[in-house]
DNA sequence: AAACAGGCCAACCGCCCCCCT
DNA sequence: AAGGGGGGCGGTTGGCCTGTT
């Protein structure tokens, strides 16, 4: 079954590229350009396959290839680039310059996902209370290196990952000391809703912050060990998120992560409905709130892409500037929608 | 100081698509 | 039009690094 492999792989070198390997390709590509990868190795005096030849000068050698230091604007623009391609590493990569698919990928498996997978894991795990989550700390709540976690196989983040699991917790299970009882659910306030709507102009005020405010100690069992604040040592979380009404639909962001886009004012305020605990402008979430937002986490993009290419202009600013360059291929009704999608019409 | 454990990332693997013949 | 090869791509592996115990 399946294809004869690319070359003849016995003595063949394999692992880390020298010096002396990188320059060798380097003057041979210099000379004889890139392609004919099969034949290249042989030519150019290598022992290396002619697809490790290809990666090797594709993701290192070649000029404009950018490593390391991913700005915080990349970081914003893989996340949400993802958050509508998926997994196509090369179609992200293609929108940062100098940067590769291979680097981006493992980016998102290192850095990025397991910021995701810690923010989502943050709504369940404290879901019987009202939640603050600091988007700003979610990055170094997702590093803790070293020392054993009771309970985890090793290199558990780098095999094949399904949908982790939310860790649900009972109402009646211990939960982190003083959590669940420091903070009480209040009635949804017209205080409250007025932290998020201008009254001026009936729209949302572009700041929104969901906040939750613990005063007791983590638990030690390691239900939140990735959330504790590092200062005071109880579970405060703070997070800023921001509604904003563009083109008609109402989209609930956060500085990492697009938590959700909703077509109508009403899902947008149903969201809000849930929300409680208003003080000093802030409005916290509760539990059936945190379903919700987990729900929209879990949204179909591309599902929601092709609404927006089904949807007929409104005022001239829901489509793309070019919407019959959705009549190419996938690719092409792709790049179309991700150029639209990072244009400042968005 | 040594052992341990997870993070990071370069490189490999194998499937798939596209282009050429 | 069909088949085969080359190249592209996403998933995965494995080893080094580094913080913790």
């Amino acid at each position: 079954m399946g294809r004869a492999p690319c070359c003849e792989k016995v003595g063949l070198k394999r692992g880390r590229w020298t010096a002396e390997e990188d320059d060798i390709l380097a003057n041979y590509i210099a000379k004889h350009g890139e392609g004919s990868w099969r034949s290249l190795p042989k030519n150019a005096g290598l022992l290396r396959c002619g697809k490790s030849c290809r990666l090797r000068w594709i993701n290192y050698l070649r000029d404009g290839v950018r490593r390391g230091n991913i700005s915080k604007e990349e970081d914003d623009l893989i996340v949400k680039l993802h958050a509508t391609l998926g997994n196509r590493w090369s179609l992200i990569a293609s929108h940062l310059p100098g940067r590769t698919d291979n680097e981006i990928k493992n980016y998102w498996n290192s850095h990025l996902s397991r910021q995701i997978h810690t923010f989502r894991r943050i709504y369940t795990a404290v879901s019987d209370t009202a939640i603050t989550v600091d988007v700003n700390k979610l990055s170094a709540a997702g590093k803790r290196r070293g020392g054993r976690t009771p309970g985890q196989s090793p290199r558990s983040s780098t095999k094949k990952k399904p949908v982790p699991e939310p860790i649900t917790k009972a109402k009646d299970e211990s939960s982190p000391a003083g959590a669940a009882s420091s903070v009480s659910s209040s009635p949804h306030s017209d205080e409250a809703r007025s932290a998020v709507v201008d009254p001026d102009q009936n729209q949302p005020n572009n700041s929104i912050s969901v906040s939750h405010t613990s005063d007791g100690p983590c638990s030690e069992d390691g239900t939140w060990p990735m959330v504790m604040d590092p200062v005071d040592q109880t579970g405060v979380l703070e997070a800023n998120c921001t509604v904003d009404q563009q083109m008609g639909l109402w989209e609930v962001n956060s500085s990492m992560n697009q938590i959700g886009i909703m077509e109508d004012e009403s899902e947008m305020q149903a969201l809000l409905s849930s929300s409680v605990t208003a003080e000093n402008g802030l409005v916290g979430i509760d539990p059936g709130g945190l379903s919700q937002v987990d729900d929209l986490l879990d949204m179909d993009w591309e599902g929601f892409a092709s609404h927006l290419w089904d949807q007929p202009a409104q005022n001239g600013l829901l489509q793309p500037a070019e919407p019959q360059a959705a009549k190419g291929s996938e690719s092409d009704e792709l790049e179309s929608f991700v150029s639209w999608l990072l244009s400042d019409a968005c």
